[in-house]
DNA sequence: CAGATGACGATCA
DNA sequence: CTGATCGCCATCT
């Protein structure tokens, strides 16, 4: 079961359009907490939801961040096919 | 229930 | 500018 944080999260991240990135910060300050970046890679990083795109949300320092091992693939893969490139 | 962890952010040195 | 430390929040063990 859910908090209503993470599914806040999910959903944020849920309607993130392609060729768009948010931030940890970003995607915590719409979901009601602007401090909660951490507890939002948390529950992202521990429900890899493939129907959450969220490889779209990267680290406010302009870096992917962590992400890893979905499908062997990685962030930054997945982010260039969007047309978003470092 | 309490302690430790982590896909982060901001500030200090 | 780069590196290190503290702070903050939800989830895991």
């Amino acid at each position: 079961m859910k908090s209503n944080f993470s599914q806040k999260v999910y959903e944020v991240v849920r309607k993130i359009p392609r060729g768009k990135t948010l931030t940890y910060k970003q995607v915590a300050r719409i979901a009601g907490k602007p401090k909660a970046s951490r507890a939002v890679g948390n529950i992202i990083s521990k429900n890899t939801n493939k129907n959450v795109p969220c490889h779209r949300v990267i680290r406010s320092d302009g870096k992917l961040g962590g992400y890893n091992g979905l499908r062997g693939k990685s962030k930054m893969q997945l982010l260039a096919k969007e047309g978003i490139k470092l």
